[in-house]
DNA sequence: TTGTAGGCGTTATCAG
DNA sequence: CTGATAACGCCTACAA
């Protein structure tokens, strides 16, 4: 196994010319005037081919002074909506020629492993979508020169641009539309994405709407599937059960609805169920899920506003906000 | 906004010291004899922390021609294992003080993408989760020095170590169980993870047992819940509909339980299914779903491999084999 | 115990 | 049009 892999040097040497030459073939940065005769530009090319030559991208980073990557940064994988971010932010940093990466948190531990990868110069630039950051920490990468882009309904973006949602009026429309229609006693999960928010529209719709809070119907740990399944088992056996479920994401929201009809009830007649995100999945529940979701599903807009930053550091902070609507099908 | 960052140079300037006395300090790889006086020490430490000095890992890894990374590559997220894989992976990278970074292909053309990021020396080592990559493309990586693991149970590795599954005999002993069950019209469901595989195995099954091949029963695209579940409203409707599901993956499964009892129909006694992976999700569907799926779902196994390709690079290529089986509960 | 200096592979400036 | 050459920030053999 040949570990020796071709350099500039390599090439240069192969092609009996220069290694600025062999640059300045490759990568025609020449400054306006600079030109190369197609001769030497055929020998060089030829080299590269025969040797198999490919830049060494650490050896350029450190010329440049930039790493040509950004990095988003995932709380977890399995939520549906991160893949086609993701795929939106590939598409657009391919456009500017740039690298894009994935790292995990998950845990405040790990988030600050990232952050110290991050300092190292992993990246030129982050997209943070909703962790424990503290602002002080991304304000230190965005001090280090590090675009920082954070995507938190909540966090005090300090010299970092953070984009935000109008989940939280949506989240009010929606207890308040199940309040309207005349459900009263309305179970709110939490747990997931959206926690904060959703906690905060939940208890104002309900005060709004002249309804008691009741502890027993704020049901915690509901991010994941199985969990919102038996939590809404346990609530239908409740004497005075509940006549609506706010879930909060449409994954405990299908969860809801499978234990529901499992338990013989029929939605929304029964039971009303509200979910949040507005997943493909939430189309093909008998019935159709009623959630709040955004209203674009296109996320360039978050890539171009980090590339924008990228482009131009020196700006002020800035908000980008993403509307959220509420989108009636038939669970509610 | 100050984007000037600290340096070894500023370091040693700050703390009246060399640039060398600082790296020893900051990483005491000084051959075995060397050792720094308390005095100094304290001295680099305390300019470190007064600057916020953190090493430039760009240049760290020119130097030491290695980026202490590894970069897992999956297809896609919202596969429910991956999440479990990566957190793995990732604590036994921790241990060998490795980086982890993430890279989504998802198409043909992404693929090629990482690849070239890759030559570009993204990583030291890679582990592929199943992709449609060439073998020559990974022999190409691994002779320039770069650590490969990657897993699929088809691909024919060059010079690259290989994880494979025994999912094949695992798929047959499935379609075997439903054939001996009684089961005369076994529908497979193509698509997603295991595709290759499952075919063979189905084929294999119904050979066997002499059953015929009805190509109506071999449905494609069933990688996703909505097409699962509106092939499964398909299938129901044939004249002669089948009585049994080998659905081949646990999400395509769940869903296709959605569909059949949306139709009213009783399972197992109706139409009896069978999942694969042995995701969670899988133990709270009504009933419970039967499937597939690895015998252990820690994949720190997978990660030792890579690292121990990483510590003995010139070592011949291996194969580490991973068991199936089939997990019996009460969907068929 | 500490400092000097060369080099990792590229890019870019400046002469030729 | 092409070639030396000096960085980029860090590591380390060798010298002091």
């Amino acid at each position: 196994m040949d570990t020796t892999v071709p350099t500039l040097k390599d090439v240069a040497r192969y092609a009996g010319v220069s290694i600025a030459t062999v640059s300045y073939v490759l990568n025609g940065r020449r400054q306006a005037n600079k030109t190369i005769s197609e001769a030497t530009r055929q020998k060089v090319l030829q080299a590269v081919s025969e040797l198999g030559y490919t830049p060494n991208h650490v050896a350029r980073h450190l010329r440049r002074q930039r790493t040509e990557r950004i990095c988003v940064v995932l709380p977890r994988l399995g939520v549906p909506y991160y893949e086609a971010f993701c795929q939106d932010i590939e598409a657009v940093a391919e456009r500017y020629q740039y690298t894009v990466i994935l790292s995990l948190t998950g845990t405040r531990e790990k988030e600050r492993k990232v952050l110290g990868a991050l300092q190292h110069r992993l990246a030129d630039g982050v997209i943070a979508l909703h962790g424990d950051w503290e602002s002080e920490e991304l304000a230190q990468l965005s001090a280090m020169g590090i675009a920082v882009v954070v995507l938190d309904n909540y966090i005090q973006g300090k010299n970092v641009d953070v984009v935000r949602t109008t989940e939280e009026d949506a989240f009010y429309e929606a207890v308040s539309y199940l309040a309207t229609k005349g459900y009263r006693k309305i179970v709110c999960f939490l747990g997931g994405d959206t926690r904060g928010t959703r906690y905060a529209a939940y208890q104002r719709a309900l005060r709004d709407h002249n309804l008691p809070l009741d502890e027993r119907f704020v049901v915690e740990g509901c991010g994941d599937r199985q969990i919102a399944y038996q939590e809404t088992l346990k609530l239908l056996k409740l004497k005075d059960r509940p006549d609506a479920i706010f879930a909060g994401s449409d994954v405990a929201a299908i969860s809801a609805i499978w234990a529901i009809r499992d338990g013989g009830l029929r939605i929304p007649d029964d039971i009303a169920i509200i979910g949040a995100g507005n997943i493909a999945e939430g189309e093909i529940t008998v019935p159709p899920l009623t959630t709040v979701g955004p209203v674009s599903l296109d996320f360039s807009d978050v890539a171009e506003f980090l590339f924008d930053r990228l482009r131009n550091p020196d700006q002020q902070e800035r908000v980008l906000l993403r509307q959220w609507k509420l989108i009636l099908r038939g669970s509610a």
